[in-house]
DNA sequence: ACCCAGGGTAACT
DNA sequence: AGTTACCATGGG
């Protein structure tokens, strides 16, 4: 075990990043975040531009980069994002959130816990999921794989304490094991044929499944709408997103979040 | 006791 | 196509 250092990365808030609700995994400690992914754990810390990767294997850093989104061109985008004033304004708030690319199925379990419930109970429910069904690393617990979900039923997952969600969960689980839902073919989709695909997952709706192509399949143009998002909308972009946003929609979507839930009046 | 939480579903107009 | 009760659970 050692450390990766991705050097000069900016723009980038590691905090603002991890917290701004598109992962439920990570945790503030005094060493920096500690997180899970997939069989993962390492501790995040930044250190001026510099986002260091605590006890992670070397052979994982083509993993890493990919996750944080080290090479993405961000200041591009946000030059792109400028030539609106309201959205530029959202930019100079929030310009250092990056999307995550997260594994597929951890996203896809853990926005349909999500739904209709809030980031500390989602937090709660997704550790469980973890602990009972992933793998004992030794004083801490993988993300469950397909295989050890496969075959659960709504009475194995009453331990998450999960409610409605169980039935959902089991659904989805199921769809993937008897592959009438890859993740192969979701990303060779469009965003319109994915999105129906995944809704036929139940308790995936267009929230849901916009959510999962964007931060767990890499469609940067999905657009996530909730109540928050129709809110600052309306408020922001009365006549719809800007043109500059275009194939970035789902970019332009979190700094609009992030700036919306810190300086928008919620009526 | 009551409200809400980054929704979705079924069952209505 | 648009509206509404209900869904389990936990925290305020």
């Amino acid at each position: 075990m050692s450390q990766i250092c991705f050097k000069n990365v900016t723009p980038y808030n590691l905090e603002e990043t991890l917290f701004c609700g598109q992962c439920f995994r990570w945790q503030k400690t005094p060493l920096g975040y500690c997180g899970v992914v997939g069989s993962r754990r390492v501790t995040l810390t930044q250190q001026q531009s510099d986002i260091v990767v605590l006890g992670a294997d070397e052979s994982d850093t083509d993993f890493w980069c990919d996750y944080l989104a080290i090479q993405e061109d961000y200041t591009g985008i946000q030059n792109r994002f400028s030539k609106s004033k309201q959205l530029g304004q959202c930019v100079t708030y929030a310009g250092g959130i990056r999307v995550l690319h997260q594994p597929f199925l951890e996203t896809l379990l853990t926005f349909i816990i999500s739904q209709n419930n809030n980031i500390p109970r989602i937090t709660a429910i997704a550790d469980r999921l973890c602990t009972y069904f992933g793998t004992d690393m030794g004083g801490w617990y993988a993300f469950p794989t397909l295989e050890q979900l496969q075959e659960k039923t709504v009475e194995d997952f009453a331990v998450l304490r999960a409610g409605f969600r169980a039935k959902y969960l089991v659904d989805a689980v199921e769809k993937l094991a008897k592959e009438q839902i890859s993740e192969e073919e979701l990303r060779a989709l469009s965003l319109d044929d994915a999105r129906n695909m995944l809704c036929t997952i139940k308790g995936v709706g267009p929230k849901v499944a916009d959510c999962v192509m964007l931060f767990g399949l890499g469609k940067t143009q999905s657009f996530p709408r909730d109540v928050w998002m129709n809110r600052a909308m309306k408020q922001l972009f009365p006549k719809g997103l800007p043109a500059c946003t275009k194939g970035y929609e789902g970019i332009a979507q979190q700094y609009i979040f992030y700036f919306a839930r810190a300086n928008l009046k919620n009526t």
